[in-house]
RNA sequence: CGGGGCGUAGCGCAGCCCGGUUAGCGCACCUGGUUUGGGACCAGGGGGUCGCAGGUUCGAAUCCUGCCGCCCCGACCA
């Protein structure tokens, strides 16, 4: 593993790279913008998906699976959402290959085009749709609560790590219902669930709001957005909930019979996040010395190190304390590997993110005693070999709300309340962070702050109380402040 | 799609301008030994269609032409 990573401070997006390769979490793959996504990185994802999947599944949702092939008429039936992706769509326009009569290699057999092309969903609302149309007739039939974990394709022109690949890996819940209220309630409910997942397990703070016309998902009546503030004041959204009225069931036909014999159709939310939220972890905690993970999503929570190296009473000790975590669901690596030297573990372990390490020798066998040292905090110390376990599994939860709290005051220090425009520009440049502003809630003035700055609003936070003021641009009248920034 | 950069061993690079022995270095890998409380050292060893295709030449990693791919920055997006 090579030793260097670019600091933040000199090149963050090199920085962001950095920290993705040598963590071992993904690379480039030989398809443009598709990444491979290796074990390390694999494994915290799956972590993520577990959390997730729970919660869905607490909240009385199901999983299924739809195809990956879309019918390219199927795109086109719901107009927003057609605009939406038309110009990110990968096709298939032929089944089969044949020799080169020409010379070596296979080319695409020109007779084995196919009628209808098919798109390779970029988000499965259509397919979805049009088979909810064969399963929705009564209002007994709802709600129907569905969701898939996926993968998905949108032939981005730029593609970074997770952040924005051409593939990516997500959930897609789809839901109908007999109510706009109880559309909207689901489409709220699973804000919810995202926001707590992230705060809760990647100890990531993220604003619950609601996005604004132009940022709105291609379909959505409304996007319920989580937004998190990386390290260098950039926003990130994290995952969106949406709110889709009767467009879909309007635009597939999907009707149902209510108790008063009456037909209508169903109402609809979608909502996703995906990869991406590797990105955000990443750029959430980690630091020049490596990745950072918060102990509830690291897949190794607790390595051991022996110094010098691993022998009979050593290993006798340590097997002990992997016992007494294991009991308590933590789990460790004793790493024996006897051709590497403390010294170089140290540094890769902490590349990896581990959130405590653990290294025995003779002295503290001696003394009875580990020493410990926490992965976000930088510091080490000796801890009394008995009720090791007790003490650990304490400090796991500390260090997790402390990236917590270091991620929340970071947001706090970044995020300034502005009620110029020479103010919103000056803090903007200087500064950056969220701002939080009066906007007079025209697409026009959004366009423009965009045009000129760069930002956009992330989001109408939905916690942020009425205030009457004047947009930062127009000077209109404005009920509540937004939160503008430059995003990813 | 615009701008920039890069394709040479698993990884990171030098060599190319100015063509000329067996294409080199660091890391990693293999063997042996000494080490080991913050990225060890010594000795020996294995590994290359120099992105692809043409061309110039006695001779091409190096010069010319075309192609392909990847990365970074921007416009578009989770």
């Amino acid at each position: 593993m090579a030793k260097e990573i670019t600091s933040r401070e000199e090149d963050y997006s090199q920085w962001y790279i950095d920290i993705v390769k040598k963590a071992g979490l993904a690379e480039n793959s030989a398809v443009r913008g598709c990444m491979v996504i290796k074990p390390y990185g694999f494994a915290i994802w799956e972590k993520m998906q577990a959390q997730l999947d729970k919660r869905f599944k607490e909240t009385g949702h199901v999983n299924a699976y739809f195809p990956l092939f879309i019918p390219k008429s199927f795109l086109s039936k719901e107009a927003a959402h057609v605009d939406g992706f038309a110009k990110e769509c990968a096709v298939v326009t032929h089944h089969r290959l044949m020799n080169d009569p020409n010379g070596t290699g296979v080319i695409v057999d020109p007779a084995a085009k196919l009628e209808e092309e098919l798109i390779v969903r970029p988000t499965s609302e259509t397919i979805i749709w049009n088979t909810y149309k064969d399963w929705i007739k009564s209002y007994r039939d709802l709600p129907l609560l569905i969701n898939q974990w996926a993968n998905v394709v949108r032939w981005e022109m730029r593609t970074r790590l997770f952040l924005r690949t051409a593939e990516f890996l997500w959930q897609e819940g789809h839901t109908a219902h007999a109510t706009k209220q109880e559309a909207i309630d689901e489409a709220k409910q699973m804000q919810d669930v995202y926001a707590e997942f992230a705060e809760t397990y990647m100890a990531m703070p993220v604003i619950k709001g609601l996005k604004s016309d132009s940022e709105r998902f291609a379909g959505a009546e409304d996007t319920y957005t989580i937004e998190a503030m990386m390290q260098d004041g950039k926003a990130l959204q994290a995952g969106t909930s949406h709110f889709l009225g009767q467009n879909f069931a309007k635009a597939f036909d999907v009707k149902f019979q209510n108790q008063n014999q009456k037909e209508e159709y169903v109402w609809a939310t979608s909502w996703g996040v995906s990869t991406r939220l590797m990105g955000a972890l990443i750029m959430t905690h980690s630091d020049d010395e490596g990745l950072v993970l918060p102990p509830k999503l690291a897949p190794i929570q607790v390595v051991i190190i022996p110094i010098p190296k691993a022998n009979g009473v050593i290993t006798e000790v340590v097997e002990n304390i992997q016992a007494e975590l294991k009991a308590k669901g933590i789990s460790t690596k004793y790493d024996k590997d006897k051709k590497k030297q403390p010294g170089f573990k140290f540094a890769e372990y902490e590349m990896l993110g581990v959130p405590v390490r653990l290294a025995i020798g003779k002295r503290d066998l001696a003394n009875g005693t580990v020493e410990v040292a926490r992965r976000d905090t930088k510091e080490k110390f000796n801890l009394p070999l008995e009720g090791i376990s007790d003490a650990i599994e304490k400090l796991l939860e500390e260090i997790q709300d402390n990236l917590f709290q270091k991620a929340i005051n970071h947001r706090a220090e970044n995020t300034t309340t502005v009620d110029t425009w020479d103010e919103f520009q000056e803090v903007l440049e200087k500064k950056g962070g969220f701002l939080s502003a009066h906007w007079d809630g025209t697409e026009e003035t959004e366009e423009k702050i965009k045009e000129i700055t760069k930002a956009t609003i992330r989001c109408i936070p939905l916690d942020q109380p009425e205030e009457e003021g004047k947009c930062v641009f127009s000077g209109n009248p404005s009920k509540k402040r937004v939160i503008f920034a430059k995003a990813y």
